[in-house]
DNA sequence: TTAGTTGCAAACGATTTGCTACTAT
DNA sequence: ATAGTAGCAAATCGTTTGCAACTAA
């Protein structure tokens, strides 16, 4: 009967913001919002690929790709690349955050800091320029598992 | 025996940690040492290449990827992607700096900040990691330059 | 109805690599 | 002498694109 309340609300919410702007929803792009919805790791166009063939085994590459495409510019979607020569997703959230990349496991884990972030429009101003955007990942080891050389 | 004195010197302790670590100093690789260090503009491959033909227009492009790599693991060289698809290069120092890049005229602007870097320093130990290495990109434009949209 | 979207496969741009001929040590 | 390196061209990798067949609006 009703799935969960939260996740069909979020859907319905970026079904919205595609339909406001002219793009259509299609199956392919309802499966890639809830294959985006569902994951919290910062996944890469071939896992969101391998994730949404789960769903539907139909689904072409290109069609993440130009999706990922579209979301971005619709601005539903974050793309990073922390490094790697391939780029990385995330549903875009109202509140700005950065990463912290666990170099051991891999892991991202977002962080948010209005320390930084004053402190990052100040430098810009003081070298003349007004802020725009920024990128700040940091690259750490757990302290826990730190192991003497 | 002495060319220009700072040059000379500068060549010498590049091609001298080449040595150290069994790389040899080839025609190529004096070459590209060279443009690099008369470079203040973060080249990519490409420009490195147009620079060095200039010198010697026999050098190929699979040399200056193959150096670059190599000059990345010797850390006489950092190469930063600056969100475009090209990787681009500089001559490492020692003193640590960052990059704001200005988005009107590409200009990368480098600078220094012991806050952000004791900030980023707590903000990994809070999270209960150490910090191995961040990187912090601010993307920019003059505050003269600002027109109203 | 028709403009937007799909899957496919070919094209792309940046970078890497296998190879055979050199060259620094 | 010989291990490392060069240039070349082909290969690779992530991503994009032209096209003809569909499909949401």
């Amino acid at each position: 009967m009703h799935n969960s309340v939260t996740t069909a609300k979020r859907t319905t919410a970026l079904e919205q913001k595609c339909l406001e702007r002219g793009v259509r929803m299609t199956h392919q792009r309802r499966i890639i919002i809830s294959v985006l919805s569902e994951a919290s790791d910062h996944p890469d166009a071939e896992m969101l690929f391998e994730r949404a063939k789960i769903i539907d085994p139909t689904i072409s590459i290109a069609s993440i790709y130009r999706t990922m495409k579209v979301f971005e510019e619709l601005g539903i979607v974050d793309r990073h690349d922390f490094g790697g020569s391939k780029g990385r997703y995330e549903e875009a959230t109202d509140d700005h955050h950065d990463h912290l990349i666990d170099v051991k496991s891999g892991d991202v884990i977002e962080f948010q800091s209005d320390e930084i972030e004053a402190l990052q429009r100040k430098i810009a101003d003081e070298l003349g320029y007004r802020l725009i955007d920024h990128r700040l990942e940091l690259y750490a080891v757990p302290k826990t598992t730190e192991q003497p050389d």
